[in-house]
DNA sequence: GATCGTGTGTGACAAATGTTACATCGGACG
DNA sequence: CGTCCGATGTAACATTTGTCACACACGATC
């Protein structure tokens, strides 16, 4: 476990004393897939790394519709959760295990002296907020720019990219969550991405040619 | 002009001393109304804060489309332009001028010397990145959760906040490129919203009722 | 193997948005 | 005043996306 730890934050190219801090102070947590790890309720003071698995950050407007915003790999952290912790306000986002997933939580109140003490802290989290907005913008490309078919098979992609693998466990109902559409649309362009043989559909699964 | 930057400075909360060197290294800059602030061909390593006026940041996609992204107000930051600078990317949007503004132009060189250095340079990085967040999951709301017409007067209401005026001095097809749409759908939807009494029309200006 | 719940396929239709084409209007300028 | 150009209005139509209804498929369980 110790090792995870170290492997990560080596691969972040940490200070080693600060590597040991981080060490010291966080504590290790689990969440199995489907697990929330931040909700807008949940008040939590810590910052997560991902040491293990495969996050999702979703945003949810007043009626209940969500969509799906970016994944959060090994090695990264949710750069919203800084912000939002430094300044005390309620998240906006949920974050949810897409994988079972090893998280490593630190406590928000160490941050500021880190990132005065430690140059490699402040590119580590100037990093985090630079993927962070790439990813956004990412996002509102899709949506912005694409049509559902396009957007649906790049969120494939993506999927794939993150998780590794070809294929992908989820009903046309989740997926049609994710983009804010219905199941019926997504059955309907699953099925003409099938034709132009890019994917394979089997019940629960799809896999990517 | 001193005065003026003071102003802005002091209204961050900014302690009197970095405001000192802020003022010292910095240099003004006017732009007129449509000019360009920054444009990903631009490799400008110089933060921009509004001290008057009002900006927009812009997405582009590859074929030209664009999309509004939201505004800069007096005494905001670009935060995209720093972690571009820090990063040394290339900037994946514009930030044009939606009025005429005066800026105060930071060489990014000290931004790592001054988030040391002053606890208050910290926060009002934070802050803006924070605020950015925010702006940016503003406009996925819009984009993915409204239909066409509500993102538009949505736009219109945001314009009118931002400018401070019942007044805005566009063509619709200025309005459709910025969201993405075409003229056509937006002259149908300003009329439908004439008809609701939310807004009134004249030729290059709509009023806020 | 019969039953049941959930996931998927599909047709028919509705609503929203995009496109094309053209008419009209208003202001600038000669 | 007449001309011209850009801005706006509008009809007709195409495409995309959303909705409803229902059939069917698959796997688990009894």
């Amino acid at each position: 476990m110790q090792e995870l730890v170290n492997k990560v934050l080596n691969n972040s190219q940490l200070e080693p004393k600060l590597a040991d801090e981080i060490m010291t102070i966080g504590r290790l947590k689990k969440v199995k897939a489907g697990g929330v790890v931040i909700s807008p309720e949940s008040d939590s003071n810590e910052m997560p790394i991902v040491l293990e698995g495969l996050l999702k950050v979703m945003r949810r407007d007043p009626n209940g519709n969500e969509v799906f915003l970016y994944f959060l790999e090994g090695g990264e952290t949710c750069a919203m959760s800084i912000t939002c912790c430094i300044e005390g306000k309620k998240k906006a986002f949920n974050v949810i295990a897409e994988e079972d997933s090893v998280l490593w939580m630190i406590p928000m109140g160490h941050i500021d002296s880190w990132v005065v003490k430690y140059p490699s802290f402040r590119k580590f989290v100037f990093d985090a907020y630079q993927t962070r907005f790439d990813e956004m913008l990412n996002t509102i490309d899709s949506v912005v720019f694409l049509k559902m078919d396009e957007r649906l098979y790049k969120y494939l992609l993506d999927k794939k990219q993150a998780s590794g693998s070809f294929v992908i466990n989820k009903t046309h109902e989740q997926i049609a969550n994710e983009l804010n559409t219905s199941r019926v649309v997504v059955s309907r362009l699953l099925k003409q991405l099938e034709k132009e043989e890019k994917i394979e559909q089997h019940r629960n699964r799809i896999e990517i040619l």
